[in-house]
DNA sequence: TCGGTACGATCGAAATTTTCGATTATTATG
DNA sequence: CATAATAATCGAAAATTTCGATCGTACCGA
């Protein structure tokens, strides 16, 4: 019983066949078995379609070691200054897997999740509570207030919001969360300011507030190395604003392995 | 209820179905259905073989209508005589079907058929009874001795076996049934003759005896057209010689509908 | 925020099918 | 002619598929 069947099944499932064919596969003439011209013919195809099953076995077991695509949408702030080592690690221990990065901001992260437009979102901004969607890190970011070392407000000992005053702002795009947070707390006081410059780019912003443009708010972690070079500096402006970087998936989403291979790291290195 | 299962019949299969692939397919993210990575990739393997299994219906269905390899053993005489006519109506009403000739003599039928080398046996000679053997048909055939219309014993009004004293005759090969016959008749009498010419050709043997070279011994069924056009002339010898021709299959043989089609027009016709 | 609606998951029962072991039938072989 | 080998057949048991009902959840509009 070296297939695991009894006999007779094997007599019942090839009547079945035949019947369900409407034809005959095998001629039994004498003690010996012959294929029919029908027999003849779907044995072939007997053939392809175990191989097919096979195939699909094999495709889908090992796809879990090799390919896949992974949609990943990131705050630009994200992007530049946590992702590329994230996902060079990624890509070394997962080299068939596609990664894809797709720049969203804060206030898109439930949109794309319910959309199934990305797998995963790392963003930096407000903090995000949905029912829906899970959060597996959430970290508080600092928001610094910096400018050149040279600057004249550098002399200061502590700034109070008031000492923004008519100053030069070198922004980021209005959507960013913590100029949000930035404008709304100057505004709430009333003080005056000017944007100077609008960009969607953390790199110009700091290139130009090294140049002594104005002041810019951001994040520690996009500023670290300027300020461990001396080419910026903070300015001593006390603030609590609440700024969180995160990473979520919609709560229905399925982690394939991959994609908690990718998730994982990221949730023990911050 | 379009595709004829229950609702909950789909969540047990899919769900099944991620188990046996040790995945998940879908993901349920809301209200709306995505297809995983898995899901994915499976995707065109599943097409692939609903594909694959209409093909095979449509191979072994169309089939009946169209290709199949019927390969008929047949004697020379039957060849040349009979089956034209019929080979060519199959052909004509089964136009893809192939037909593979083989020329087998009365003695190999039953081993032919038990082997399955052939599927029909169509022959002349001896009756041939055999409990494997379905015979479709027998018909007692005429064995004529024969000169040409200008040889001598021609004028004789009856032949007894001792006519044949000495007489030159051409016959077919020995293996050949009704040449054996005839050469029983005359041995068992104690006739001596001479064998002037031996051929497997029917065709040799009729042109020879034509132009006077001897006596030839043939069922009427090869030599119809030749004593129509007073080329040959049968001898006025009784005989009742047993020879037949016959057609056959093995009694376990599946009649396939096109081997059905073969045969039935051969049974009707004759 | 609260029903209402739509859709899928879950569950137990019923129907179907698959499987098995025993028996019977057939064929080849000594 | 008896025996061995192989496959068909049959009824019962086991497994599975299917169904309908119910439950849970998400979306939608008030």
């Amino acid at each position: 019983m070296s297939i695991g069947y009894a006999q007779s099944n094997i007599s019942a499932q090839i009547q079945q066949l035949e019947q369900e064919l409407n034809t005959k596969l095998l001629d039994r003439i004498g003690k010996k078995v012959f294929l029919t011209e029908s027999g003849e013919q779907l044995l072939p195809y007997a053939i392809e379609m175990r191989a097919l099953a096979s195939t699909i076995r094999d495709k889908l077991d090992n796809d879990h070691l090799s390919h896949s695509r992974i949609v990943v949408g990131a705050s630009e702030s994200l992007c530049v200054f946590k992702l590329p080592a994230i996902v060079e690690s990624f890509r070394r221990s997962h080299p068939n897997n596609e990664l894809h990065l797709e720049l969203i901001e804060n206030a898109q992260v439930v949109e794309q999740l319910t959309s199934n437009a990305i797998d995963v979102a790392f963003t930096i901004g407000n903090s995000i509570e949905h029912p829906a969607i899970t959060s597996f890190l959430k970290k508080r970011e600092e928001v610094l207030v910096l400018s050149a070392p040279t600057h004249p407000l550098q002399s200061k000992k502590a700034l109070a919001i008031t000492d923004f005053a008519n100053q030069p702002f070198l922004l980021t795009s209005t959507s960013c969360n913590y100029r949000e947070t930035f404008e709304c707390d100057l505004k709430s006081h009333g003080i005056p300011y000017q944007v100077t410059l609008e960009s969607g780019s953390v790199q110009v912003i700091k290139k130009m507030t090294i140049s002594g443009l104005g002041l810019c708010v951001l994040p520690r972690l996009a500023v670290q190395d300027e300020l461990n070079a001396d080419l910026l500096a903070t300015l001593p402006y006390k603030n609590d604003y609440k700024v969180y970087s995160q990473l979520f998936c919609h709560a229905s989403k399925w982690l394939s392995p991959n994609l908690a291979d990718f998730i994982d790291p990221i949730i023990k290195s911050i």
